[in-house]
DNA sequence: GACCGCGTGGAGGTCAAGATCGGCGTGCTG
DNA sequence: CAGCACGCCGATCTTGACCTCCACGCGGTC
């Protein structure tokens, strides 16, 4: 009756006792495959537990509770968008190229994430309202959003307000469409999508035309 | 002790018995402002009876359940907001003008609905993984990119998967946008903020260059 | 002026999910 | 070989939120 080691797929290293170091990645992967297919609230630990092939007890022996679990995931994606973003951006001077690093970074990150989807954690969180949460996944965007407000701040003339309002929608755009995309099934590849968006951003914000230089 | 009428804000028209319609109504009201405040997992019907000076039996008298509720005021936002952007395309043929049009109607969105915040019952929803939310917010921002992406398909000659991934990107920075615009409490006025929006998209979408014909 | 029905209110049931306690087996160490 | 320590588990507690049952009071009618 009691099979020795489950070879199922929906079960991760089942059998014998682990390290501590090793058992608490396995169970990050398994609470990250739970919190994406499910959501922050549908999930349970009874599920994550199961899903790792270890008891509650164990769980709660790694972790404090739910919440500690899924922020230090959530820490986890965060610093990737957030250092690909980083190094596309200090990458080169050429803002175009920029616009082209950053796009792929998006789509990079939601496609990598695919397997295990862990860019719904960022990007389609259901605990939007929790201000631990929310700090995080606005950081990111925030962050981003901050140094290319620099750029187009220094580059069109216009005010701190209304630079960041234009890269609030630029870096939004390239969220939207990777997010879009793959929701999509990659319906054309992703360096023809980037080249798209590429083209779509660029043009729309090289050359902006200046404006609002008050007197002179 | 008792007082007769609630005079606090935090009570809506607490007193005597109302016809069921306008009971209905009132119900709606306070329902809508605990789940913006608190999202829909942490709103308690507790608290909307008690918002509305109603014990929960007349709550369950008028809504089967909490999703109910809930969905009817999606239902009720969803259909402004989808009206809206639908008028504005029908407008006019002007492409230009389209695109005006449908950012002043994100921006009216956001704006007129920051007295209660409604429009986060469409965007900021914690309930992105039931299918039922889902299909219905998902439905609002899909019927808009469609139309938009028949006119870019039919301007640009981009093939429809293209022609959608830059309506996408088109329609997202403009939600994207007026969040960000709503949030950060209006640091410029909305006619200022609309031009700045129109500007960057029919920079980057007018007169895409014509790709992708083949042979020909 | 008395009666009857309907809408209202407070108190309680049920259940799911997060969080926890004593016992067991295994492998290392002297 | 014996003792020990550690990791693990089954079973349980508790909280909180959705959802209904018995008493009360107001409006229409003869």
């Amino acid at each position: 009756m009691s099979s020795l080691v489950g070879s199922d797929s929906s079960e991760l290293g089942r059998g014998g006792r682990l390290p501590r170091s090793a058992r608490r990645k396995q169970l990050l992967a398994a609470a990250q495959q739970v919190f994406v297919a499910n959501g922050y609230h549908a999930a349970a630990m009874d599920d994550i537990a199961e899903r790792a092939g270890v008891s509650k007890p164990v769980l709660y022996q790694h972790f404090p509770g739910k919440m500690e679990l899924y922020l230090a995931l959530l820490d986890t994606q965060a610093e990737m968008l957030g250092a690909a973003v980083n190094q596309a951006l200090a990458a080169t001077d050429d803002n175009r190229a920029r616009i082209h690093g950053v796009l792929t970074a998006y789509f990079e990150f939601v496609d990598r994430s695919d397997e295990d989807g862990a860019f719904r954690l960022i990007f389609e969180t259901d605990l939007g309202n929790d201000p631990a949460v929310r700090e995080r996944v606005e950081a990111v965007a925030q962050k981003t959003m901050q140094a290319v407000a620099d750029t187009v701040a220094g580059d069109t003339g216009l005010d701190r307000a209304q630079a960041e309002l234009l890269s609030t929608a630029l870096t939004g755009a390239a969220q939207v469409a990777a997010r879009w995309w793959l929701a999509e099934d990659r319906p054309i590849s992703q360096e023809d999508a980037v080249r798209l968006m590429e083209s779509l951003l660029w043009r729309g914000i090289s050359n902006f035309p200046r404006q609002g230089e008050p007197g002179h």
